[in-house]
RNA sequence: UCCACGUUAGCUCAAUGGUAGAGCAUGCGGCUGUUAACCGCAGGGUUGUAGGUUCGAGUCCUACACGUGGAGCCA
């Protein structure tokens, strides 16, 4: 591959002469002059072909070459304002590395249903790519994050041997002589016994879902990112939450920027996505519901018209804290003040996106984890383990779990989950 | 699991119960600066499946299949 320079380094070759390879991308072409657009991955390049330039034989070859067939181009680096990207290529020599036939994704419109049949391919697309590579960006931002703050990465298991929430949408595998496994719905517990013997970790990793959700909100095999810390209280957390989606957006904000532009993002919102966020208590938020006219029952859990209602009244994410203890889960320390609440909190995105982080401080009186693991009628044997957490030194603590689709949903300005992912599995798709 | 909507050319969609059409893609022709290029011509169809109503069904009715969106649940 010597001499083989990729579109993103074009710059440094303005006048010189270099090859490049990659997919043809689209074409554009009238009787004399032919405009190939080749992408590579780093980019996109107009490679112009006139007539006289080349040879017959080359001519012919960009006047038939067709979309994504794998081409080797070498030519003149030009700079060029009327070409994507500011520069172009003057064709010296075009070589046709393999052909394709009837591509089917044409650069037309398309439905859902045939681009997720040929998510394969539809990858390949200018949008794609460009969420795509905004994913790998907030991948890298999360763990630059906790990485930088004293943060250790600790891996759970992703075979479980029973619920983390004791729920029973999981999904179920055998396992040998153990009887029935299952795929993992959270780290979190796991990331606790972490917490006690690190400090502070963070798991990163797929997690699973079989819940029958239809919507563009749900996937069953989704990335998660749950940060964990000893000696965290309820506004601990919180801080962090803010600080951490802070983080994010304006990392992507700066270091994305052409790609948020292909997706045709409005950046203003996520502007405003910088400390402090509004932090409403889920009484204040009841009262909110009730002021904007809108039917909810104190007590019930909040829904994704309610939390649309909530997000759309702040400029920036919200976080909604301290909810009844029967819509949360068994593991949420009890609000002190009273014992009906649940220390839990959860950030809504802004412009509906709904829920991206739900966090609690964690119960670690061992006595009241007890009680909890009765009253939700759980398999007290499976939870030996964690209750010993409790046994031997227990701390306050507490963290949260971050839906790194949901995020880059929310970055991107998607309106649905699957695109931010690669392979997406939801409830009738495991292709391909 | 429940609710709503949809299924017509490779793709995206039209078509008062009365001869099934367009754009893109493909092929051929035209054009020396195109930006989802444009212009002309051509090929391309068991209208999701099975029944029913009717002189006549893409269109109306029933069932089923598949898809899309929403609810619940959650990240």
């Amino acid at each position: 591959m010597k001499n083989i320079i990729y579109i993103s380094d074009l710059a440094k070759f303005v006048d010189q002469e270099v090859t490049l390879q990659g997919w043809l991308y689209n074409k554009r072409s009238s009787k004399k002059v032919k405009f190939l657009i080749l992408r590579d991955g780093t980019g996109y390049l107009q490679c112009v072909t006139f007539i006289g330039n080349v040879s017959e034989e080359v001519f012919n070859l960009a006047d038939s070459i067709t979309q994504e067939s794998s081409f080797r181009v070498t030519g003149k680096v030009k700079a060029e304002p009327r070409a994507v990207g500011g520069f172009e290529l003057d064709v010296i020599n075009i070589e046709l590395i393999s052909d394709s036939v009837d591509y089917p994704i044409t650069p037309k419109e398309h439905g859902i249903e045939f681009l997720m049949d040929q998510r394969h391919l539809w990858v390949r697309s200018k949008k794609q790519v460009a969420i795509l590579k905004i994913r790998h960006r907030i991948v890298k931002a999360i763990r630059d994050f906790f990485d930088e703050r004293g943060f250790v990465l600790f891996d759970p298991p992703i075979i479980t041997p029973n619920a983390v929430e004791g729920t029973s949408t999981l999904f179920e595998t055998p396992y040998f002589d153990l009887g029935k496994a299952y795929l993992t719905q959270s780290g979190q517990l796991y990331a606790e016994a972490g917490a006690m013997a690190l400090g502070k970790v963070y798991t990163f990793g797929p997690t699973f879902r079989a819940e029958k959700s239809k919507t563009r909100r749900h996937l069953t095999e989704f990335w998660m990112v749950e940060p964990e810390a000893a000696f965290y209280e309820l506004d601990d957390v919180m801080d962090l939450a803010e600080e951490f989606l802070e983080y994010i957006v304006q990392t992507i904000l700066e270091e994305r920027k052409e790609e948020l532009e292909i997706l045709e993002r409005d950046i203003t919102k996520l502007q405003n996505v910088k400390r402090p966020f509004p932090r409403i208590s889920y009484d204040e938020a009841v009262k909110l519901l009730h002021e904007k006219g809108h039917e909810f029952e104190y007590g019930n859990d909040l829904g994704a018209a309610d939390e649309t209602v909530i997000s759309e009244s702040y400029d920036r994410p919200v976080m909604v804290h301290r909810y009844p203890q029967q819509v949360k889960a068994f593991y949420m320390k009890r609000d002190p003040e009273n014992d009906n609440l649940a220390l839990g909190v959860d950030v809504l995105a802004s412009e509906g996106y709904g829920e991206i982080i739900g966090g609690s401080q964690r119960e670690d009186d061992i006595n009241k984890l007890l009680e909890r693991i009765k009253e939700h009628d759980l398999p007290q044997e499976f939870f030996e383990w964690y209750l010993d957490l409790r046994r031997f030194g227990s701390v306050p603590h507490s963290g949260f779990g971050l839906g790194l689709e949901r995020t880059i949903s929310w970055i991107c300005g998607l309106d649905h989950l699957r695109e931010a992912i690669p392979f997406p599995r939801m409830i009738y798709r495991n292709t391909p």
